[in-house]
DNA sequence: GAGTTTATGACAGAATGTGTCACCATTATA
DNA sequence: TATAATGGTGACACATTCTGTCATAAACTC
């Protein structure tokens, strides 16, 4: 086998068993202990962070991080990867340590020349914007592994209502929206499945009570939304081209929007009646962009609601 | 030189010039032509998409895409490059092409097996989310080129009032905001920067018309927004703590919110007098939640407007 | 047809890689 | 304290691979 090859091979076995002793390589790759010695020391010398230690139950180790094989990329998809990961410095906070920019850098150092003018070029001028908040969300990590192996935490959080409290949750996913971190769990307290901000959980620990682990497979971010509404009544709105725009931002109603082709447009549809105070408050919002037409209970509330409010503002 | 070095000299030498000879090369390497045609072939073997022609004014050439000098990345850069990735998903338009498509199984067929594991647990449990819109802008990737390379376009613009209509249009750059692009752009037609949501843009061409083109060299993404306020009016606005969580969801008005220990804050800033309608509508939106202190002419207004809506739901 | 350029094979000599051996250092454990 | 396990290094002869040279071919331009 040439050299080269058995570089390579070499590289990803070390990588697959993160300890091992020299005599073992060698007769996998059958060469000699001096091979793989010498070997080994250029795999060190091309960024392979090796460890050894001697003496009896000593050997090799891969230190702190493996280095993955390396990936040839073409320029489009470096390219596209390079703005994807510049995106994440929006983030205060990610449930992947420091890596996101070590990549960075590795990525623009690695780069052609003229590549990186490329880059440079387009740094200023393409975003994904994410909303940056001040809260970071410390526990971001654990909260993530204990999704994957299904642990239950024991946490502070700190709710809407009330100061803060401690309760037992099973995480199932966490997920980043609009520049907050939120984490779907199952709340022993509550006994059923409720949405966290990470950012108001002070305090995560793994349990220590012996709470049992619910099995969560099947749950998981596809399983969010989309219920049935309970108690449902007719929703009719007529809405101007302005109207229409600004309904389209809202990602909970565009499924229910139905637009003309001169740009207004119509909501005619079953909502829970449980959502009137929500419902109320958002055409309230819309102002004249938007002419409800029921049903009158959604009427009566917002007229209700109106006349409380210029009450406060007497 | 060491055979695997020159190899890889060899693969950036290739990707810099995409044309080249091989005496070329035997000369810049010091070995003779046969020693670059076999390394040639053995870079080929390797992936990189090399395609020669004999003959005068022949040689070889890079083909395609060319292939990026291999990276290696730690694990856990690579776990943070996958989800970035994986998040642009979210996006039905790119102003790349489908490149994070296969970047994205790029990375995955490449990782060693108990990687590709942690990635498979972790895929349904950790997202960024973006919302999903309907349109989609066509034409991102032909403005991102006009934003770098200062030039004109002519588009066909469907703008808030207006059916559609054309204009010439200089872009600075495009920023993917809450699920929609945006393009800031000098508009010929208006003489000013505005900023035009890029599914709107229905058509863009190179500009022909010889409209020269400005140096827009100092404005770029880092220079949105932050403008002293015009005709400073005194905003104070008393908190409840629900208040608070809902001011710091919106991402012009974190800055100003000063929140105190027991989660109640006060807003205490100037502002400027244009903006009376939007904080009029705000305000009236956050309802229990703030007491308006001041100034005057705001409550007026919230005053007035809320009379007018009153008024459309006798 | 002359000139340019890639393509391939053969082979000797050069360069590099490999195995063996000798020896050292460290450490766990009997 | 002795012993065995383990990594680390240098020297040197031997093996293998790599490289240059040469011959030859094929495709293409002018």
């Amino acid at each position: 086998m040439p050299k080269s090859k058995r570089l390579m091979e070499l590289m990803m076995t070390v990588n697959r068993k993160r300890r091992f002793k020299v005599q073992e390589l060698a007769d996998e790759f059958g060469v000699s202990t001096r091979t793989i010695l010498r070997d080994l020391q250029e795999l060190s010398e091309l960024g392979v962070p090796l460890y050894s230690e001697v003496g009896p139950h000593g050997g090799y180790q891969v230190v702190r991080e493996r280095v993955l094989p390396p990936i040839a990329f073409t320029e489009e998809e470096a390219v596209a990867m390079f703005f994807a990961v510049h995106a994440l410095r929006h983030y205060s906070s990610l449930p992947f340590e420091a890596e996101s920019a070590s990549a960075l850098s590795k990525f623009y150092l690695h780069m052609p020349g003229d590549v990186r003018d490329r880059i440079d070029g387009m740094k200023d001028r393409v975003d994904f914007i994410t909303p940056t908040r001040r809260g970071d969300a410390p526990c971001l990590a654990i909260l993530l592994d204990a999704a994957v192996h299904r642990k239950v935490l024991a946490v502070e959080y700190e709710s809407k209502e009330k100061e803060a409290g401690s309760r037992r949750i099973q995480p199932v996913c966490i997920y980043a929206n609009n520049g907050f971190w939120y984490c779907t769990a199952y709340c022993f307290l509550r006994q059923g499945f409720r949405v966290f901000r990470c950012d108001r959980i002070r305090e995560a620990a793994y349990d220590m009570s012996g709470t049992e682990p619910l099995d969560l497979g099947d749950v998981s971010l596809s399983r969010r939304g989309a219920a049935e509404p309970r108690e449902p009544i007719r929703l009719r709105v007529e809405l101007s081209r302005s109207g229409v725009q600004r309904c389209e931002a809202e990602l909970w109603l565009a499924p229910m929007l139905h637009v003309r082709e001169d740009g207004s447009g119509a909501i005619d549809k079953d909502v829970s009646r449980g959502d009137i105070p929500f419902y109320t408050e958002f055409f309230i919002g819309l102002g004249d962009e938007a002419i409800l037409e029921g049903p009158a209970e959604l009427k009566d509330a917002i007229r209700r609601r109106l006349n409380e409010l210029l009450a406060r503002y007497l």
